[in-house]
DNA sequence: AGCAGGTGTTTTACTCGTAAATCATAAGCA
DNA sequence: TGCTTATGATTTACGAGTAAAACACCTGCT
């Protein structure tokens, strides 16, 4: 999914203000050239990927002004909320990404004084990564601002819809990373 | 989103059955931390993008066991749904991707076979580009197993809590296209 | 002790996407 | 016509992520 990473699942289509959203425009079409298949996960899945994209694109904005990218805040940011020093391979577990990207990030925010390393005594294989004083302050100092652009983004929503949607999303990803997460594991 | 690219967990990466996912691990912690903030963006936002990523990830194996990549198939599926020849700056429309990626893509699937170049006569600068019937073959065998591979992961979720998030997000979307949509346009 | 195999981290080689520059052509206008 | 500006597409240079190999070190067995 990448949002990368995160196109929409079927492809898109221009906005239209009579037809709802893209992926709406998107399914109709799909339904036109195939009217046998059941189009109905599109409506999810195409959605879910495309607010993805959307949402991000939007929300770098905050972050960018503090000069970090997504990545990187939440790297500094799974050290700032589990209060303690991480190792590569838990950063890379917390951010859901590869050991060499941690590896490559570590590199860059340590450059910018932004965690510092620390060796094992007994296992000199480990390091133990923590935030620096600018480091904290530098996450303490974006997540407000993070946070209620975020909120803003949101108001499209009424306060309902967005808890029923939170709801269902938590239902969803919860079943989605008991089943699939399980696969892996 | 401050959940990251969806990519919190609690302290392992491994969900738990009393916790709910991964998010409200994430979101506990940034609680603890930070009492004052709203974090109810992130339940939001950060379930969105973890949804995404895993959502993406097991969505790719139909595909890639058809040897397309998810914006490959997106670059076809363009075609096909639409029933006509794009421009290459309108297939970067329809699947939200910049001029370059597509010009890159239509190279390969060029040298597959998949699709076809046409000149326009009377612009000499646009490019005609359309399905091969083994291109048009592909996306049809790909498809349905597609649909069905998403209809089974989708079934964690009730038809009614389907229904309910595919509107949800419907809403959601079409109002941040209108928002952020139109900044760019 | 010494070695086999395992684990944490980094490095290497590569892919893929992007932004910006470039190329080719069109369209408007003096 | 000949110039200027705009537009479609491609090329270039580069950044960031990944998988797999390499490296460093630990652990258990004999």
């Amino acid at each position: 999914m990448t949002a990368g990473n995160g196109r929409p699942a079927t492809g898109g289509a221009t906005p239209d203000a009579t037809t709802g959203d893209t992926v709406a425009g998107v399914v109709r079409q799909w339904r036109a050239v195939h009217p046998d298949l059941d189009t109905a996960p599109m409506e999810i899945i195409g959605r879910v990927n495309r607010c993805a994209a959307l949402l991000q694109q939007a929300e770098d904005a905050p972050l960018r002004r503090a000069g970090l990218s997504r990545p990187e805040f939440d790297l500094l940011g799974a050290l700032r909320r589990t209060g303690h020093e991480l190792t590569p391979s838990e950063l890379a577990r917390e951010t859901f990404s590869s050991g060499a990207a941690v590896t490559k990030r570590l590199k860059t925010l340590t450059e910018r004084g932004l965690v510092e390393r620390r060796g094992d005594p007994r296992d000199r294989r480990v390091a133990h990564v923590r935030l620096t004083d600018s480091g904290r302050a530098l996450v303490d100092g974006v997540l407000p601002e993070q946070l209620a652009y975020e909120t803003s983004v949101l108001s499209v929503l009424a306060p309902e819809g967005q808890g029923e949607l939170a709801g269902l999303l938590a239902e969803l990803l919860g079943r989605l990373e008991g089943r699939l997460g399980g696969l892996r594991a």
